[in-house]
DNA sequence: CATTTTTTGTGACCTACATCACATTAAATC
DNA sequence: GATTTAATGTGATGTAGGTCACAAAAAATG
């Protein structure tokens, strides 16, 4: 089975010619390590569901300091949720971690397919609301927990992000800096 | 006009028989200062939309200290999303910070409501995109801003909210303690 | 495989913010 | 309107985590 169709039907089910036309709405894309998808500034008109690799999402401010949003890995979707709702320029970036490979849709063919097959506008309906879920725990975990506590839910959450990424972007996604996760008796 | 209506009609169009349609979904309850809406380790079968009145979602950590995740006040909903969507016992509670007067639906009745009524799934669809939108925001302010920055940040956002809540609650929201809140030269 | 670049660890020192304690003022509440 | 309760400000002091600097090890790259 199609990994993307694998994916969908963890939340809904499709029957062969529905799953063909979703597919038909997606473009093949890949990038290599250290190429940007997204660059802060441009109007961001494509979702991304990665195949392969590993992404980061990430906001550099204005003392150089990078801080990291969201990380995306196989079966992960990635975009600037805000540019690409609100239509407005992004306020981040989107780098290739590793060479990856993904499929995007475009925010017109989204808009299509989900007019046409309720069963996609429900899929990311729930996607939706699962991620602003994610988002609600990781505050509270920034307002609750301490920079070694985070790093134990992150560790324990994602073990393979671990092996992936360099410390110094787990630190920049947990909000510390990488000689004091260094130093986090681990 | 309803003012649920015309809140509703902020994003989506209803017909005169359509916002009845709606509003038969929803009952009113009326709450008083420090009274609950919901209670740390309870079900969440509702969503609620304030009509008057300005509350707190919130959580107590271990060492007794409170973080505030949400405000809700005119025009606001408010839940928890993580117990509503996943039908799992809440991990945070709700409280009245003035008497409230508030309009919720259940799950179920908002089931029922967006499988007969298209307009009202994609109301709610965009909400949770903003939403969504939103808390990312918040998490890239947690990460690279101070608490000076925050705290200015949000009062240009709402400033109502700081001529009717304690300094404390700010504080719990921004994720400072209070005494540094007030040190902030503002 | 040699060289450049990146990652990681660790010491020394610094700072934003926390905590504790107390006083003052303002709001609730009977 | 007297009394309890909550809100706010401010000093003194503590600490988690930041910053700067350097070295070693590991990866990436030509």
């Amino acid at each position: 089975m199609h990994p993307l169709r694998k994916h969908i039907e963890e939340l809904i089910n499709l029957t062969d010619e529905e799953f063909d036309m979703v597919l038909s709405h997606f473009e093949p894309i890949k990038k290599r390590k250290h190429q940007y998808l997204v660059q802060e500034g441009e109007l961001v008109d494509k979702e991304f569901w990665v195949l392969k690799g590993c992404l980061k999402s990430y906001f550099v401010d204005d003392e150089g300091k990078e801080h990291i949003l969201q990380f995306g890995m196989e079966n992960w979707w990635i975009t600037d949720y805000e540019s690409f709702v609100k239509q407005t320029p992004s306020k981040i970036s989107i780098d290739c971690i590793e060479d990856s490979e993904l499929l995007y849709i475009t925010f017109e063919n989204r808009e299509k397919l989900t007019a046409q097959m309720h069963k996609m506008e429900r899929f990311w309906a729930k996607k939706s609301k699962y991620g602003r879920i994610a988002l609600q725990n990781r505050i509270l975990s920034l307002l609750k927990n301490s920079a070694k506590e985070r790093y134990d839910v992150l560790l324990e959450q994602y073990p393979q992000l671990f092996q992936r990424v360099p410390k110094k972007l787990i630190a920049a996604y947990l909000g510390v800096s990488r000689e004091t996760l260094s130093r986090l008796s681990l």
